[in-house]
DNA sequence: GATTAGGCTTCG
């Protein structure tokens, strides 16, 4: 049995051959074949399944006679049967022994403060198992000295008393980021609600800020020991007594249940966690979680709003005002201030700020904020709650406007600064995004940011741009220059269909979400539909997995054929079928292949490396196409589709006549020899123009021109959103006055279109595009 | 050992 549950000590029924190991030995690269290890379980959580359907079952093991060092405990894996049995007998308490591990690195150690190695078991690795089950008498003693708690009750906010101390769970609703205090501690205000919807506000102090609860997010779930109740202006008030203790958890439904805390050892049990699923469901439908949050990309003037950022400098400004310099991978759409201090007093990379200096924003913290801004670390994650955007502008240049950033004095709505640790998910995400930005690309985009402020507001390439929005246009005619404008009232009260050139403002445009205006579109009949979205691609791709790779297909005249097995996914085979040109296979970055029985995931990292990719299925005869709901084509990140009404789809075996030759794999050729009639991405939009003297619906429909990006590519590129989403931030600055926005120059055309009985006159824009210097 | 703050945006 791999599982022995034993009413008794552990000295006893130990095979001979097996030697004890202490924590402090074990270590990768020594022969654990016959070593046991023995603790206590002071953490078990709840036996899950892994991705691949594999039991997973996981526990904390404190060493007892080691219980005073720093790493007195280690983290157990259990795999396949031996989680399924242990999960369900195993209590916190019991002492267990756990023999022929297998020692692997702990990737959570830096995090957890556990040993550096974790133990993994399962039955292939030939581990056995004995837990020495707690004696069912304990006397009060024992139980005191052992590390796990004993049963807690938990009262509903709603049956709360003054003067008593109490055990609480709840959403938190509201949070002041611990702040330092005019006393000793650090304070927090944190503010819960649970199912009974009665509201609590809780007043936290703690000398130790790892004290307070580690609160990231309205949402978030906190469970709260031994908090004093009182009664304070006619409401019950929290607040912080004697033993008080804390736990922390992300409050959205289904993330993983992992508290956040800075108790070493802490009760938790299967009973809680359905408690937090519990909480986290009733906070979903009742709180609105939706806080201020917002990227720099997406920043407004005068707004609140939390932000999540990197520190790359900070700087004393005076007494009351200290400088933060972050960024978020992002770029602020509106030129910003810079804060002058002196080179010497600025704390960071001074190389990596200049890199930087695009995206980079200054914050100015001030008075109770300083003194925690000065101890922050450069380079760390922060999250700064309602930090403030104010628009101003030079006294010599007043129609110049920039945005300065404060985080004003004061703790009102949550006012404050959160270190957040690197395992945040958000800052993952975060890293991620900022790793993906090509600096250099970045600043091309950006040379609207030639905008450095050089300190002072009238430097050349600020006044330029600025003329350029006032009196130039932001926009250009690729032709038809010699016309002259004509107002819009004209253009209104005249018959279609004609042609204008027009000087306007953008008042507002749709679709406000920009990858919206993104389409496909037939040139054949003229239809549009939206852009299929990649789970749909990868339905269609589990599908066609689900039938195996038929082999009398394999190998051709014009193609090799190779087949690989697919490791614990039952009988999934992906075929790879390379096209070859004179008999002969060509460079990966050169070659066609056909891919069957592959996931989207697969095939977007073989699209990396080949050219084409044609997704493909096998019938009795030959390969075949897919239908046309997925991609025909992928050519690194462009996904081609074809019109399902136009297509008049030929055989798989009409790819050969273009492998004879010297393949270029042209899309439309590809297309043309396959029957297909290509879907062009297009971006539509619907620009609502205003000169003055009216309001006209102009459409845009650009593949490329107008923007200068190609529509193609902008769905798969963060990068290319972010720069389309600048350049309407430029064309139509948010919160802006119709006298302040900037001019567009535009070529547009009318036309009839028959709704019906009614006949309508439409606009649309062309032979214009966005002018170089706002790109 | 008491105190801190006790939600409800802005001087800069």
């Amino acid at each position: 049995m791999p599982v022995q549950v034993i009413d008794g000590s552990p000295e006893t029924l130990l095979p001979s051959h097996l030697q004890k190991v202490d924590l402090k030995y074990l270590q990768m690269g020594c022969d654990q074949a016959n070593k046991y290890f023995q603790g206590t379980v002071i953490l078990s959580y709840p036996l899950t399944k892994l991705g691949n359907g594999t039991e997973f079952f996981k526990i904390v093991l404190q060493e007892s006679e080691n219980s005073c060092s720093k790493t007195s405990t280690v983290n157990v894996l259990f795999f396949g049967r031996l989680a399924d049995d242990c999960g369900k007998v195993v209590h916190q308490g019991d002492t267990m022994v756990v023999a022929g591990f297998n020692l692997a690195k702990s990737p959570s150690a830096n995090e957890d403060d556990r040993h550096c190695c974790h133990l993994e078991v399962s039955e292939d690795a030939g581990s056995t198992i004995y837990i020495y089950t707690k004696p069912s008498t304990v006397t009060a003693s024992e139980t005191a000295s052992m590390p796990v708690a004993p049963k807690y009750t938990y009262t509903p906010l709603s049956h709360l008393k003054g003067g008593t101390i109490v055990n609480l769970y709840g959403a938190v609703k509201f949070f002041k980021p611990p702040y330092i205090s005019k006393g000793t501690d650090y304070c927090s205000v944190v503010t819960i609600v649970d199912q009974s919807n009665v509201k609590l506000t809780c007043t936290l102090f703690n000398g130790n800020l790892d004290a307070l609860p580690k609160i990231y997010k309205i949402g978030d779930i906190v469970r709260f020991h031994r908090i004093k109740i009182r009664e304070y202006n006619e409401q019950m008030q929290g607040i912080t007594g004697i033993g008080f203790a804390s736990l922390t958890f992300d409050g959205t439904v289904g993330a993983p249940i992992v508290p956040r805390t800075s108790s070493k050892s802490y009760s938790f049990t299967e009973e809680e966690q359905k408690t937090i699923e519990e909480l986290r469901m009733w906070a979903a439908s009742n709180l609105s979680v939706c806080g201020p949050t917002a990227k720099l990309s997406g920043v407004q003037p005068m707004l609140f709003f939390d932000l999540t950022c990197q520190l790359v400098g900070k700087a004393e400004v005076d007494g009351s005002s200290f400088l933060l310099k972050v960024w978020d991978g992002t770029k602020c759409p509106y030129p910003s201030w810079k804060v002058l201090v002196e080179e010497s007093d600025l704390e960071g990379d001074k190389v990596l700020i200049h890199q930087l200096r695009n995206l980079i924003v200054d914050i100015l913290v001030y008075d109770n904020h300083v003194k925690l801004a000065k101890s922050l670390k450069v380079g760390s994650f922060l999250r700064i709650y309602s930090l403030h955007t104010k628009q101003a502008s030079a006294e010599n240049q007043p129609d110049v406007s920039y945005v300065e950033f404060h985080l004003h004095g004061g703790t009102c709505y949550g006012r404050g600064i959160r270190v957040l640790p690197e395992n945040n998910p958000d800052v993952k995400e975060l890293k991620a995004f900022m790793d993906s930005v090509n600096l250099t690309e970045s600043q091309n985009v950006e040379s609207m940011s030639s905008l450095e402020l050089d300190g002072i507001f009238g430097s050349l390439s600020y006044q330029s741009y600025s003329e350029r929005c006032q009196q130039l246009s932001v926009t250009v005619l690729t032709d038809h220059q010699h016309l002259d404008d004509t107002a819009l009232n004209t253009i209104l009260n005249s018959a279609a269909p004609q042609q204008y050139r027009i000087r306007a403002k953008l008042r507002t445009f749709k679709p406000q979400k920009l990858y919206q205006s993104v389409k496909l579109y037939c040139s054949k009949c003229n239809s549009l539909q939206e852009v299929p979205d990649g789970d749909d691609f990868d339905l269609i791709l589990r599908d066609c997995a689900a039938t195996a790779p038929n082999p009398e297909v394999h190998n051709s005249l014009w193609y090799d054929s190779a087949v690989w097995d697919t490791e614990n996914q039952g009988q999934r085979k992906i075929a790879v079928h390379f096209v070859k040109h004179d008999e002969l296979l060509q460079e990966p970055e050169d070659t066609l292949i056909m891919v069957q029985g592959g996931t989207l995931k697969e095939i977007r990292k073989l699209s990396r490396r080949f050219k084409c990719i044609i997704p493909v299925r096998s019938t009795k005869e030959d390969l075949e196409l897919l239908d046309l709901s997925a991609p025909f084509l992928l050519q690194g990140k462009i996904w081609h589709y074809g019109c399902k009404q136009c297509s008049n789809q030929k055989t798989i075996q009409s790819l050969s006549s273009l492998a004879v030759e010297e393949p270029s794999w042209e899309p439309t050729e590809i297309a043309r020899v396959l029957g297909i009639e290509p879907l062009q991405y297009v971006f539509v939009m619907k620009f609502t123009l205003d000169d003055g003297t009216g309001t006209l619906d102009a459409y845009l429909f650009d593949y490329e021109k107008f923007f200068q990006i190609p529509a193609s590519e902008v769905l798969t590129s963060s990068l290319l959103q972010e720069k389309m989403e600048m350049i309407m931030n430029i064309l139509c600055p948010p919160g802006t006055k119709l006298d302040d926005l900037p001019w567009l120059e535009c070529f547009i055309r009318s036309y009839n279109v028959k709704d019906g009985m009614e006949q309508q006159v439409c606009y649309q824009i062309f032979d214009t595009m966005v002018a170089e210097d706002v790109i």
